[in-house]
DNA sequence: CTTAATGCAAACCGTTTGCATTTCA
DNA sequence: TGAAATGCAAACGGTTTGCATTAAG
């Protein structure tokens, strides 16, 4: 599913909803689809007031994700940091997880299709109807890594 | 490793870290040695005011969780509820995660060697240097689950 | 005595909300 | 024309900080 794919599905299912086309809307939908990673609501009230689109407030911000995201199209991704980030839901074959980096704040997209399956199979053996999981994985990405080498003192 | 035991070596390391001893500070690694999974600086507050420690500002309960956290003494555990949860670091074979109720906000732990084996195995193919991961299962508990049976709308 | 530990209250800051205005159907 | 969408600014609430006080070594 492409980014714009999945916005022209989210508009679809935004008016099945009964909900009425609002530019500000239409602004973040096509900046959502774009993306490959999950966003904080600062990033995308800064990345439409640099764009074709349309400049968003940081109120219709938050309501509009929260919208999404009551009805499934977009989902909260917890990196530890200061603030929530969003990202449009993916299809299972694009599902992913996060790399988040300690030292520097890089949010990196991975999946593992082993990881999956290891979630699938104990989905079943834990006392809670599992609808979703989360992955988060911290450390040092590679520019970091380089600047403080393993070894160091506090490394952890 | 009981929760005496973490509550002793804190102690040393903290002592070892050239700093005093403090009685807030000894109350909240004394309920922190006892709880086998996450808690909020407000059920911290909450549960030391009704002990026979002492109760502890809050104040000084975000210093002390923040000094351990540096030491690597506890660790945060994001559940994507309003409030960050802190529990004490867990020794491999104690080491656990979460399952968060999306409707009534319990959170229980669980481990699953399968996953970590996945986890380990994984971490040697991505671009980070992995020092920690975290994974959270989200659904309904099996109480929730029993009054809101699975094929409810808005189930997702 | 010197420095860390603690409590209180104020400050912070990401997020949410109230309200007046604009836009869509 | 009526309901939804939007922006602005104020309110919220968990967390952090400044500062005066207390206590450990």
């Amino acid at each position: 599913m492409s980014g714009g794919d999945w916005a022209e599905r989210a508009e679809a299912q935004l008016t099945a909803a009964g909900r009425k086309r609002g530019g500000a809307r239409r602004s973040l939908l096509e900046l959502l689809g774009d993306q490959s990673c999950a966003l904080t609501a600062q990033e995308m009230e800064d990345a439409l007031r640099g764009r074709p689109g349309r400049p968003v407030s940081r109120a219709s911000i938050y309501r509009i994700l929260d919208e999404l995201e009551g009805l499934g199209l977009v989902q909260r991704v917890e990196t530890g940091q200061a603030m929530v980030r969003y990202e449009r839901h993916s299809s299972s074959e694009e599902h992913h997880h996060h790399l988040v980096c300690d030292k520097c704040g890089l949010v990196m997209p991975f999946s593992d299709p082993g990881l999956e399956r290891a979630i699938r199979s104990l989905s079943g053996r834990v006392p809670l109807a599992v609808s979703e999981h989360e992955i988060v994985l911290r450390g040092a990405c590679r520019e970091c890594a380089e600047q403080a080498p393993p070894g160091d003192p506090r490394d952890n």
